[in-house]
DNA sequence: GAAGTTTTGTTAAAAAATTCACATTCACAA
DNA sequence: TTGTGAATGTGAATTTTTTAACAAAACTTC
């Protein structure tokens, strides 16, 4: 059915089809049909047939879906059967947490620079790269093909970060601190925000409370 | 207009109405129309009104809303015009990087137990607070009065420390490890997974190539 | 190789979320 | 006090997303 237009809640939900085909995977599942898939990531198995429809047929009717097939299918779906550079700015608490989270060179994002403008910082080895100066993001933004910028700065230095990112040419940002910033709309923009999580939970909590 | 489901999406948003009106506050804005918010917010003015609906009505006509006002409506209506205290499980990478965050306990999520089961780790003081071994748990929810939970540890390890939560009686669950946990119904879980914010960069970013 | 079973892919229906549109309300000025 | 302008709050219209339902396809068994 291939389409244009793919919702955001899908791509959320297409992360978690891979993470809990990759645990089926590991647990030596071979097949597994929409139903006991969708039971695993609680939501609906027509939800997951009609996810995967977006991108393609990947299934096999009257079987299921093959695990390893499933996950290659979603992933080149996405664009991750491919390797990505990505550059972090803001070597702090969470920069560091993210440059040493192995994760993300397995999932295909190699953070291959790292840059931060304290003067102390520049120059510190972390998880085998050098902390660069801000100031050199142009030149290393060609020099290592990055194409993804990581945000980790405070939030007042969003903005700045922003901007010598898309001065030096990259494609997209994630952004990790809780300000908005505007760049130009060629330029992907995500925001990553958890603490709605924290929002949630206490809302609920205090909702459930107050039934009782 | 009072209502009783309230979507996820909203709460999403309510955390960035948050957000950019604490800016606004800061910059010495008093009053800000739903036009205005909506621009910031990069959202749909009528979006605002409805979502702040489903909790009562905040603003003045003809005014708009009072910058200071709203955000302190925006936080009673998500109660988090209080502190919550949580107890953080997996001092690793991310759960230090979490520990070390000010912003937390500024937005009333006290992190006041941190527990890992490395015996090496076990004593070690981090931001002021001594980590202590997860077999405590349920002395030390009851003790400081934890309700919120985060789990930080390895994805095959979620589960167990989500058991040990659950068991020693708290009410809500912050899971960060990219593996599906199984909790109670009364109890509140959420799932925090910035992975896919980096797959819809990767796919709009090929997507956009492909257009040209 | 036909009949039966299973599970997909897809169309149709239902539900939910978003946006529009405007009557209502408030502040302020004449 | 009344009129004017501005912006909220909300019902209605629209769009999007989710769920249900089922025909088409593939495997299994007899
Ligand atoms: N630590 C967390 O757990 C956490 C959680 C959620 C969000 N955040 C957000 O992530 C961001 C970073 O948090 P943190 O705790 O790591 O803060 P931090 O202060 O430890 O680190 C910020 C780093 O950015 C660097 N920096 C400042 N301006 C810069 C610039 N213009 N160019 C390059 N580098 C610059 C600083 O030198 C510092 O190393 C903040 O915006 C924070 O709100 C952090
Ligand atoms: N580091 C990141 O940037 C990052 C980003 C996203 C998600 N995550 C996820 O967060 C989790 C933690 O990541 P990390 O990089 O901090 O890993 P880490 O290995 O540095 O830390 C894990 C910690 O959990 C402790 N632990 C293990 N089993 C435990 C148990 N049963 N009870 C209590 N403590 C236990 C370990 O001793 C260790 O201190 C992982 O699941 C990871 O996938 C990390």
């Amino acid at each position: 059915m291939k389409s244009e237009h793919i919702p955001k809640a899908t791509i959320a939900r297409l992360a978690t089809y891979i993470q809990v085909l990759s645990e089926f995977k590991r647990e030596g599942t071979d097949v597994v049909s929409s139903e006991r898939l969708a039971e695993a990531c609680s939501v609906n198995s027509s939800q997951i047939r009609k996810d995967l429809a977006y991108f393609g047929e990947f299934g096999v009717r009257g079987v299921g879906y093959y695990v390893q097939d499933l996950i290659t299918s979603i992933k080149r779906s996405l664009g991750i059967d491919r390797a990505w550079n990505c550059g972090l700015v803001g070597v702090g608490n969470l920069g560091r947490a993210l440059l040493r989270h192995r994760e993300f060179s397995r999932k295909g994002f190699n953070i291959r620079g790292a840059f931060d403008c304290d003067p102390y910082k520049i120059g510190e080895i972390v998880e085998g790269m050098e902390i660069v100066c801000s100031r050199q993001l142009p030149a290393k933004v060609k020099e290592l093909s990055l194409e993804i910028g990581i945000i980790t700065t405070p939030p007042e230095r969003a903005q700045r970060a922003a901007n010598y990112l898309v001065g030096a040419g990259i494609k997209g940002i994630i952004n990790f601190a809780p300000s908005r910033i505007s760049v130009p709309s060629h330029i992907h923009l995500e925001y990553v925000d958890f603490f709605h999580h924290f929002y949630a939970a206490a809302f609920h909590i205090r909702f459930a409370e107050h039934q009782e």
